[in-house]
DNA sequence: TGCTATAATTAACACGCGTTAGTAACACGG
DNA sequence: CCGTGTTACTAACGCGTGTTAATTATAGCA
């Protein structure tokens, strides 16, 4: 039933030269002076018997696993963070690909974050980790640290030598706050994707005050109304700004799931958007195309992000000394709630 | 810098006995008599040398990868894919946490399929595979079927005698058709989720023809119509269904991607959704709950597919003979689309 | 005491690979 | 003829574990 194992030696054997002859062709070792028709009976051995080297015996020799390992973890914000998942997967799995690794996952909903990940590190089940939403106060990290373990984050964790990869929140939530004051806003509101303790909530709000400055539009803290990642909080911050008089003529909601609940609270308010609201959203999350109306947001690279990481903890891994932080620049994606396309049809 | 590497021998030392005894310690070998007083000696060297076996030098010697490794193909519907991933992992995960399994995931986007995943076979670096949406004519399936491999498909590919995990359509889909004809409706248009060549497809307009012909009500040939995984499909769809006359009071929608494009058809319409017409989709991908009305749908577990496939994989990987097919079972999630709970408030 | 059975432990091998240090064959200049 | 290189290869070891077969200590019984 199963398959006989095949080894080098049985490429040895059936090519007539050493094991030790096998290795140096398969793995193209640099500085070896092989035949070249000997090359050529190794490889062919190898076809015929359709060899290929086991992942362990590999390992074990060489000291590499030739996996790289990432840590999915949910925060408090399982919405926002699946809707990243398959992008982020898919950008580390490529650059990891194109570079001969394999990815090993774990998700960490509950469990302390080093129960998920330490036994990786430990038993060299990977040569390198990126941990996405790390709890920063792991006792472990610091530990990793020392030891010079290649790690990257992705998000941000300053107080320890990791490189971080993460999404240029000031400038994104800039752009999206300048989308609106070029289109005549200057009562524009803002809602927080998460409470002002998350440094993405401070950066977006830093975009939000910048671009109010760079255009003399002054800063109104009433127009500031925190939520916390649900969009039923979205919601209820929506109503609050509603409140105000006068109302503002934009939103700009720092998260497209709160802007789903400012969506809500809009419509439960007999206003249209964009006409009596207008609103730009952030994070770009794969539903804001598809709701009504579809959703000007600020586009987050997903992929990207992945990639980057995934690309930086490589050139750890190959030692070196220096890998910078990356923030990846956003991209505004404009659709109806911000009502450009309609003023451009006038 | 990096951490000398800690070896059982050094365990053995510390404890003041042989290598063999430390591995029957540590791994709680059956059989093996050992004082109370050397287990506890053993325990106690490799908890302050914090020592961790080397998974490489472990598999090399069991000739098992402690790993199983899961394919996720995206097929031609991304955004619905991108929508499952994150509870499959989770429910894989889970589940073979709990084993004692690791995860290896490998994204197939254009690549031929056997590319991705006959070296992680081949090279022994997973146990088992759990196939994602496979291309059922690679033709190294049934070659690994002949071996043997432990495989677990999710999806459906019966003429291979590997396991298939899927969700079961044809219920689910009777089920919201009932659900509508409950409310009241009897002329119900059917929008398919994908072509009819595709066999979720198929069963889940089997499930609706079964529904109505359990109520006595005939099919009609031209209330079906068929959308091809994109939105835009769904709304040409729609299109056509809101030509007929008399135009039919409620739609099931065998998917939710196709159901947004639906939901645009209505509205530009300037139809009214539940009140001209009613909406029931299929798949409950995540933006159900917040578009625009809520959308009433069937919900697939993904976390429990996942993790039923990761169980049945284990299964086969520990030699279990028959390991049976699953289909799981649906839930109607009802919201505002289907106009049950106006109904109920009159 | 002497013999046997059992409990407790270990020496030695296997897993499949990468790699260092070495060998044999041969050419070449003097 | 010797000595020195160079080319083309291989013998042998190490990686860190699991496991089988053998060995030594201990108890039981006549």
């Amino acid at each position: 039933m199963a398959r006989r194992q095949v080894t080098s030696k049985d490429v040895a054997e059936r090519a007539g030269v050493s094991r030790t002859t096998v290795s140096f062709v398969l793995n193209n070792v640099p500085g070896v002076k092989i035949t070249e028709e000997t090359r050529r009976r190794v490889w062919e051995a190898a076809r015929e018997l359709d060899y290929y080297p086991t992942s362990a015996a590999r390992s074990l020799a060489t000291g590499r696993a030739g996996r790289i390992g990432i840590i999915l973890a949910e925060g408090q914000d399982p919405l926002a963070a699946d809707a990243f998942w398959p992008g982020l997967l898919q950008g580390v799995t490529a650059a990891a690909r194109g570079n001969g690794y394999r990815i090993i996952v774990q998700t960490a909903e509950d469990v302390p974050s080093h129960d998920v990940f330490l036994s990786l590190v430990r038993e060299q089940e990977v040569d390198g980790l990126i941990l996405s939403g790390p709890r920063s106060d792991d006792p472990i990290l610091p530990e990793l640290a020392r030891e010079g373990f290649p790690l990257v984050i992705h998000g941000h964790l300053p107080e320890l030598p990791f490189p971080c990869v993460d999404v240029d929140n000031r400038s994104g939530a800039r752009r999206a706050v300048q989308h609106l004051i070029s289109l005549g806003h200057r009562r524009i509101g803002f809602i927080s994707n998460a409470p002002l303790a998350h440094m993405s909530a401070r950066e977006r709000l830093a975009g939000y005050r910048q671009a109010l400055e760079e255009n003399g539009i002054p800063f109104d803290p009433a127009l500031v109304a925190e939520a916390n990642f649900l969009p039923e909080t979205g919601e209820r911050a929506m109503n609050r700004l509603l409140a105000i008089a006068p109302r503002p003529t934009a939103v700009f909601a720092a998260g497209d799931v709160v802007a789903l609940g400012a969506v809500r609270a809009i419509h439960a308010a007999q206003l249209a958007i964009p006409d009596d609201i207008a609103l730009v959203g952030f994070d770009d999350l794969f539903f804001a195309a598809y709701v009504n109306p579809p959703m000007t947001t600020i586009h987050v690279p997903a992929y990207g992000l992945g990639w980057t990481a995934a690309i930086a903890l490589i050139a750890l891994i190959d030692g070196d000394a220096e890998v910078p932080s990356v923030m990846l620049d956003t991209e505004l994606i404009v659709r109806e709630s911000c009502g450009a396309k309609r003023q451009r049809a006038l």
